[in-house]
DNA sequence: ATGTTTGGTTGACAGTGTTAATTTTTCAAA
DNA sequence: TTTGAAAAATTAACACTGTCAACCAAACAT
């Protein structure tokens, strides 16, 4: 019997520099960049490797990708931290949504716009993006348990998530007219939400 | 001097004869699966011959789906047409957003999928981007003469597009749970919007 | 009939994802 | 320490891809 010469973390480090060099070359030059010899090149092995750590180029994006949601999700982690009230709380997440998705554009548009590759098989990145809902969903728990919303929890998370994702889709992929603020459409969009939800159900 | 041989009709069949062929490829396998031989192969002429009546893969890509627009627009025309009442309107265009989108997937995802690839170049890809933009601009503008809705039109129409685009695009994308339905959602995203805008401006 | 312009094809180049075959390295047992 | 099998990594090959330049063919004004 032979053990393997790599370790457990030695192989998640390559996995790790795969899509450290993934995410590069797609801020460099979008997904058709993002490819196995160009990523070979970047950490200096041949265009075959990452086949033995990944099932494919899918699968780096996928794996980069989730990368991505954590990191999305640390962010609004760290905001979250900051803020006491509820309501408070479901503003502050929409605000930093709507921060990240111009302060970390690569970022956003690796979550987003890559996302009609199919991921149902990624089980990693389908517990990212479900997490992300979870932290959104505690805050409406909240805003509702405090009396600031009134209606089904889940219904409202996906009203919130959607409107403030709708904002940022349009604003990101030039559907907004110059002069117009999706930061501010952004707050319009969680007010006018928050005065729909405030206390007659439906 | 020499007149050109093909007329502007013919030239226009050609161009219309990939387009076709591009969304027949990319409904069977994705973006990936449009490509220039393939195209050439489907319409049965050589691979280069796109070449000159399309600036490249991309230009043949905005093209298609400016076709998409197009008919969505016209999609929505229609339906604007069978209603009179500007409230009515507006419900009945978000449902018809929801319907084509969930109807005309392949259409849908030609249209917002592929939004990060470069369309600023392609004129008539933004004038049909804008085209639809007015439609529902149009009908909000009647909602405010009519009273149904307070607050700058422009402003009002981007939260509508921005809260039902939203809706769709987490549904299509699988983030929203088996067991709710997208044309619910919307529903009671329209409805939110407009209770919140009904009377009292910010 | 001729020569130029346009329409269309072929061939080539550099690059791609992926698989199979091959080499190199690692490491426990003899 | 030598040996040999397992693991790690590379090379080679295949069938693709987008794009460009060179080439051939048809059309038309003179």
């Amino acid at each position: 019997m032979v053990r393997p010469a790599m370790s457990e973390d030695e192989i998640d480090a390559f996995r790790e520099r795969v899509c450290a060099a993934a995410l590069e070359l797609f801020n460099e030059g979008g997904l058709t960049a993002v490819s196995m010899r160009a990523i070979a090149r970047r950490i200096g092995c041949s265009h075959t490797l990452p086949y033995r750590y990944f099932d494919g180029r899918d699968a780096i994006i996928a794996a980069m990708r989730t990368r991505c949601y954590r990191e999305f999700l640390d962010y609004h982690t760290e905001i979250l931290g900051q803020v006491e009230e509820p309501r408070e709380q479901l503003l502050a997440l929409a605000r930093g949504y709507a921060r990240f998705a111009s302060e970390r554009a690569s970022q956003f548009s690796v979550m987003f716009d890559l996302d009609h590759i199919e991921a149902s098989e990624h089980v990693e990145l389908r517990e990212a993006i479900r997490d992300s809902w979870d932290a959104l969903f505690r805050v409406i728990q909240g805003c509702v348990e405090a009396g600031n919303l009134v209606g089904d929890e889940r219904a409202l998370t996906y009203l919130f998530w959607s409107g403030v994702h709708g904002v940022l889709t349009l604003a990101k992929t030039g559907k907004i007219a110059p002069g117009w603020d999706a930061e501010a459409i952004v707050e319009q969009m969680v007010s006018a939400l928050m005065r729909a939800h405030a206390s007659s159900a439906q």
